[in-house]
DNA sequence: TACGGTGATGGCACCAAGTGACATACCGTC
DNA sequence: GACGGTATGTCACTTGGTGCCATCACCGTA
């Protein structure tokens, strides 16, 4: 029985998945996903920081492929032009995983410790976008607006996107979803 | 020495405030709040369901001011225009705590936790207001963008509020954040 | 004054998240 | 086959949070 399995952050997430699919988030213990991957409690730990993160490592990849999607805008695009443009690959991303995302959000929907780390996900990621704004030389105050309304928008989209049957409808619902806030805005 | 003091919720939330000013609120134990208080630590959680809430007990009054304010809304306001007219009752009422909310900001800023709790009741607001406009005739995705970008609006002019030094300013600062989201998404 | 009922508080045991310190196993290289 | 670095395990500990029951203060009543 070797120790050295390959993996372990994988084996750790999908033991914590399937866990929590079955069971719940909360009667799931660190220590049952940890052995149910084949390690400790103490070793869980060492891959996450702590119990809720092991549904979020995939945040950190939405944010880069979300950022280089902007950094990739035409220079002539208004900010919130650059951000909405730079959700064009984040859904060709996410087209290949609506059912994982959909295990996933239900997971996060049922417990609200989960939501918590997931709207502070979408915090960081919008102070990201907009250091991005900044950096290509928009104003502080549109940088900072374009950011959250670009953020809403993938929000409202996402949440419509695993509640429906088309994997491939994320691109359609972010425009829709677009150009609702443009209309409750407007005036 | 008698048992039975008066408002033992004020007394934990205001011993919390200092102990979390003073030390930080990591380096602040419950048990340590409620002995400030002349309490116990199973007391402590009789008032409050968690460590973080001791914080935001008051976002059930904003909540309570905010969701009035839309509802004495005009009748033929937009849906965005009612969110915003319910702004005013509650920057009245945020103007004569200035000093509390910038208090209170800091040390929330301080602590990842901490904001992760305030994003979540900032939402709950916003599912709050959504349903608000929906009784009041709204369409469906009218009201959930035009929540989401109202509470956008809230916290970016809060967060303004609170690093200035005019208590008076806030109501001016919302409506220089509705201009700019305006502007931000117009086209 | 005595009495009993009600509700708030304290005390205790317990579980789970998370951390630090140290031991131990694996892996490559020489 | 010895050696050093890295991943893992073990153990002890603190803290947040909860269930259970005892205890105390208050209040009405006789």
């Amino acid at each position: 029985m070797s120790r050295w399995q390959p993996d372990p952050a994988g084996r750790l997430t999908k033991a914590a998945i399937t866990l929590f699919a079955e069971q719940g988030y909360e009667a799931t213990t660190v220590a049952e996903i940890a052995a149910r991957a084949g390690l400790t409690k103490r070793t869980f730990f060492r891959y996450f920081s702590d119990k809720r993160e092991v549904l979020f490592s995939g945040s950190a990849e939405l944010e880069r492929v979300w950022l280089d999607g902007v950094a990739a805008a035409p220079a002539g695009a208004t900010p919130l032009g650059a951000v909405i443009a730079g959700l064009g690959p984040v859904a060709e991303m996410f087209t290949e995983r609506h059912h994982f995302a959909g295990v996933r959000a239900g997971i996060i929907q049922a417990n609200s410790e989960l939501r918590e780390r997931e709207l502070i996900k979408l915090q960081n990621l919008a102070a990201s976008i907009e250091a991005m704004l900044l950096s290509r030389g928009y104003s502080a105050n549109a940088a900072v607006l374009a950011a959250q309304a670009g953020v809403t928008v993938f929000h409202v989209a996402f949440a419509r996107w695993v509640h429906q049957d088309d994997p491939t409808a994320f691109r359609r619902l972010i425009n829709e979803s677009l150009q609702e806030l443009r209309s409750v805005t407007a005036g």
